[in-house]
RNA sequence: GGUGGCAUAGCUCAGCUGGAUAGAGCACCUGCCUUCUAAGCAGGCGGUCCUAGGUUCGAAUCCUAGUGCCAUCACCA
């Protein structure tokens, strides 16, 4: 039972006893560092029930837990604030409890299956630092759901067709020269993306040209050969012509192994990856059902709708009058695919930017309608877009920052700090490399996934990311540093493992240390309601500030009682884990020495 | 125009279900490396929590209205 269950059940027993009336529950706050005490029990919302002074009645129950309740060493009443503060030795049981649970804050999976999606691309553009965060938060979700009991499915869907990925073939076609990534020795995603410039170029070109012989605006808009082109590769494609799909299949293996390349450095996998190639169909079966069970209805044109003005929204097209499929087709299609694929699947999130809530507002309530019981715990984990000063990001203009490049220049920026530094010159070439990828990665993950999803993130290029303060090489520093002092204790052969002396007298610094590492699982806890790794890595620096004060007061190696010096070995190696642990959420790794 | 999101220090962000004197980092100014890694620590400067009402013993937090920025309202994805 932890202690806010005893106290709780002890205030309880005291208002009844003092003032016969029965609360209904009780307030609880950690207490202010400005003032003494653990923990702190809100008089102010026990006066509906019970009258009179605050101060008075937070003395009278004050005295009563001082009496009846063992962990209790003393209090003092502020306004209507009542502090308590518990033993020394109830945190060092606490702790020595702490010590001994490998799987401290994570909870035992469970058959809860989860299905996570992220990423989703499309094939004919390299991915960006949007895609980036959209990776990171959809892993570490993943990831998190997992620490709290989840079975997760990590799932993309890959948007492989339409008449994007026709653009890049009919400009790799007439200008590619038979080009491949081998021959240029270029990312096969930067080449595919390359062509798909190049078709907009060629395309603009024309329009000009069009425009100077007289033709209308829009009309050479719509009507530029090179985009009839495109189109008409389309349909083909839909038709299975054999070489436009051979060629459909060879582009995208180039791209797929791209992706691959930056997915791995980037850290992210999946379980399983779904194709709007293979899906798209799947949908038009139900936008059928739909019909019949009359939660769609039929235009005169042929055209599908789902009526949802009675929900305060529009009427949402599911099929257009040609019988193709649209956007929502196709992800009804996929949703239910993926139900089918996964049996025990009782919820999906999908990582997709806030520019599409309403996107999924309507995909959900649809299914909804459709009758599948499943749809209520479908989750859209929306988030805010990545600006740079200069606005949004635009491929056209030339203004989006690259995935791969980004890594590199993060990794450069590490390279450069740590060089000057200086203090791993033993290191070899390889071994610092990896670091240096390592703490580069650590400090883009961290930027990032510190924001709350729902925000938008403005990234500035020039300034980049910090590496002091509050940022990820800051906390693997941290990390580094107690590896050093274990790798010593090791090294001068003391034996820590043992349980702490429950009559220790705790240092107020160790003390606030147990109190942050006690709140690690309910953070783990609240991250996975709120989808929100955030909250994580927020958790992780907080507890990091705390070590570091720790660290600087008070000698751990240097300390000449054994027992204490025992003691902050191991409180130093908890911390350690739980960085560890808690950065392996954000998909952070972290470095023995740095 | 309808709908949704956001608005906290010069900048970037925390602030859990309403609680005490609103917190970090960056930047700027002071100190601290003959002691476990100074990518660190301690301190200083800096706030109309967008505005106006309301609910409450108590509001950055909840409600209403307004302002600003962003997104969305396609037979695009």
């Amino acid at each position: 039972m932890s202690i806010q269950n005893i106290l709780e059940i002890a205030v309880k027993e005291a208002v009844s006893s003092l003032f016969s009336a029965q609360l209904p529950n009780v307030e609880f706050q950690p207490t202010r560092k400005d003032f003494e005490g653990d923990i702190t029990v809100v008089v102010f919302s026990m006066l509906r029930v019970v009258k009179g002074n605050p101060v008075q009645i937070g003395q009278d129950v004050g005295e009563y837990l001082l009496r009846e309740v063992e962990e209790v060493a003393a209090f003092n009443v502020v306004k209507g604030f009542l502090n308590l503060v518990l033993k020394d030795d109830f945190y060092i049981t606490s702790f020595n409890k702490i010590m001994k649970n490998d799987s401290f804050g994570f909870v035992a999976a469970s058959n809860d299956a989860v299905l996570v999606e992220y990423s989703s691309p499309n094939t004919n553009k390299p991915l960006h630092l949007g895609h980036i965060r959209n990776n990171l938060l959809g892993y570490a979700v993943a990831e998190i759901l997992k620490a709290a009991g989840k079975k997760v499915y990590k799932t993309q869907i890959i948007n492989d067709r339409g008449i994007h990925i026709c653009k890049s073939m009919l400009a790799w076609q007439r200008f590619g020269n038979g080009e491949t990534p081998d021959s240029t020795g270029l990312k096969g995603d930067k080449l595919v993306g390359n062509y798909y410039v190049e078709f907009n170029t060629a395309y603009k070109k024309e329009i000009d040209q069009m425009i100077a012989d007289g033709v209308d605006a829009k009309v050479a808009e719509k009507e530029a050969p090179i985009l009839l082109e495109a189109q008409k590769m389309l349909q083909k494609w839909e038709a299975g012509d054999e070489a436009i799909v051979s060629l459909w299949k060879k582009m995208n293996a180039w791209v797929y192994d791209g992706f691959d390349t930056t997915y791995k450095n980037l850290g992210v996998d999946f379980d399983k990856l779904y194709y709007e190639s293979q899906t798209y169909l799947l949908g038009k079966e139900f936008v059928q059902e739909g019909l019949n069970k009359k939660v769609f209805e039929q235009d005169p044109d042929g055209s599908v709708w789902c009526d949802l003005t009675d929900e305060g929204l529009d009427r949402k097209i599911v099929l257009r009058s040609d019988g193709t499929a649209v956007y929502m087709t196709q992800d009804i299609g996929t949703a239910i695919q993926r139900v089918k694929d996964f049996s025990d699947v009782n919820g999906m999130v999908y990582t997709v930017g806030n520019e599409q809530d309403y996107h999924f507002k309507v995909l959900f309530l649809i299914l909804k309608k459709l009758g599948f019981n499943w749809a209520d715990q479908l989750h859209h984990l929306s988030y805010g877009m990545v600006d740079l000063p200069s606005g949004k990001m635009k491929s056209r203009e030339g203004t989006v920052v690259d995935a791969d490049d980004l890594m590199v220049e993060m990794t450069n920026t590490a390279a450069s700090i740590s060089e000057e530094l200086g203090k791993l010159d033993d290191y070899t070439q390889e071994e610092k490399q990896g670091l240096h990828k390592m703490i580069g990665l650590g400090a883009l993950k961290y930027y990032i996934l510190k924001v709350d999803p729902k925000k938008r993130i403005l990234f500035n290029p020039e300034e980049s990311v910090d590496f002091q303060g509050n940022t990820g090489p800051f906390i693997q520093y941290t990390y580094a540093r107690i590896q050093s002092i274990l790798r010593k204790a090791n090294d001068t052969g003391v034996v820590w493992s043992t349980d702490v002396d429950a009559s220790l007298e705790l240092h107020l610094k160790e003390k606030e240390l147990i109190k942050q590492i006690q709140l690690f699982p309910s953070t783990i806890q609240l991250a996975a309601e709120n989808y929100s790794p955030a909250l994580v890595a927020n958790y992780v620096y907080d507890l990091v500030k705390e070590f570091n004060s720790f660290y600087q007061q008070v000698s751990i190696l240097g300390e000449d009682n054994f027992e204490k010096k025992v003691f902050r070995i191991q409180l130093s190696n908890r911390v350690a884990t739980i960085i560890q642990a808690g950065f392996k959420l954000l998909g952070i790794e972290v470095p023995e020495r740095m």
